[in-house]
DNA sequence: ATTTGATGTTGACGCCGTCTACTTCAGCCC
DNA sequence: GGGCTGAAGTAGACGGCGTCAACATCAAAT
């Protein structure tokens, strides 16, 4: 019998690397990024204090994974949600209402991904696993083709990542912002605002 | 002759508290905030380790105060930017502009201010120096007396937030952030795409 | 002139990231 | 089947960090 906590007795742990991913994100949850270690990471898997290392390059590259792992789910929420919708706009929409979500949903994983703490390992490319690109596409569906595309995306990521970001900080009181469904709701009151009262003088009729 | 690096030979320091904000200001800007460590600071300063908790609890609280320091900073700027205009909707995006520009300008302070690791420490309240308040006031008095100004000022600080967010990660390319006027700019034309080209269907006419 | 409280120093503790050298073990080749 | 080899895990060390306690220095009030 071993001292050690894996699920069964191998010196070899069999899936080091994804179990370590998992653990590092509830630490996360717990301590806060500053407060995640590997070696708390180790110690909780039941894997000695260097172990980690023979999966990961560094602490930094422990955290990009977990960004990574954070928008690939956004991609996949991002598709869902526009999936079987046809209206361009319903379609931006419905992108920003889920990336809202997502960022209420998996606030660590948010966290990480836009932490910006975290450097681009030797390796590949800042990844974001088409999300972005995602986006450029139904905000260019919607703005039409004699606006810069990209602006455009710019402009439809802001809002629900900037209502995200607040969210996450606490700035918006829990009763307004307590449940997936109401973030939700709330980024398309916020997309509603700004192309209505905020868009108009206060008191002004639309133009003809 | 001291070997310690003060102006002035004395024991005391006579302004380390002022001294240590302003030189993690410069540690955390070349390596970022993880790499930020009370003894470097101590030792920049050309003090002991230990001086410092003197002068802050412990090290969230001496980022806390750089936050504090961030939030006076921008709304000073917000004000000075709504000086002297009258119209609602224009103050409201001279705000908006100015908190991007600000974004961009003193970037280590726009992501301590937000980066969420700080704990409020045991006194005082999430102080943010009255620049959301103010920001409250320029949305509703856009948004007119029908509409909950609270969900305004959110909309109307989540647009200019996300795209500070999105330069300063790196997300929007050099020539289109490259100076304080460009992403003022850029703020600008973000409203404008909402209240335009993404406020309508694609090749729709404006409602009469 | 003495006292005293704020400010700075020294030294210690335990935790952390990371490196190096060693150990264990699964799969492959014969 | 038996030995080889390389991947995966372990043990120990190093310097840096945050923080605490005990001590030193100095300016200002008495």
């Amino acid at each position: 019998m071993s001292r050690r906590k894996k699920t069964d007795d191998t010196y070899h742990h069999g899936d080091l690397r994804d179990a370590l991913l998992a653990v590092a994100a509830e630490v996360v949850a717990e301590r806060g990024l500053q407060g995640l270690s590997i070696r708390e990471c180790a110690r909780r898997v039941g894997v000695s204090h260097a172990a980690p290392y023979r999966h990961f390059a560094d602490k930094n590259a422990l955290v990009y994974a977990l960004a990574q792992q954070g928008f690939a789910w956004l991609a996949a929420k991002g598709r869902a949600a526009m999936q079987g919708i046809d209206d361009p706009r319903e379609r931006l929409d419905a992108y920003g209402a889920a990336y809202a979500r997502f960022a209420f949903e998996h606030p660590v994983h948010h966290r990480i991904m836009f932490a910006s703490e975290i450097e681009v390992p030797e390796g590949a490319e800042k990844s974001d696993a088409g999300a972005f690109d995602l986006l450029v596409e139904a905000a260019a569906a919607v703005a039409g083709p004699d606006q810069d595309p990209e602006l455009a995306a710019v402009a439809a990521w802001a809002l629900p990542h900037g209502l995200a970001m607040l969210v996450l900080d606490g700035r918006i009181p829990a009763e307004k912002a307590g449940t997936g469904d109401q973030v939700e709701a709330l980024a398309r009151s916020l997309f509603a605002m700004w192309r209505g009262p905020l868009g108009e003088q206060a008191g002004e009729v639309s133009p003809r």
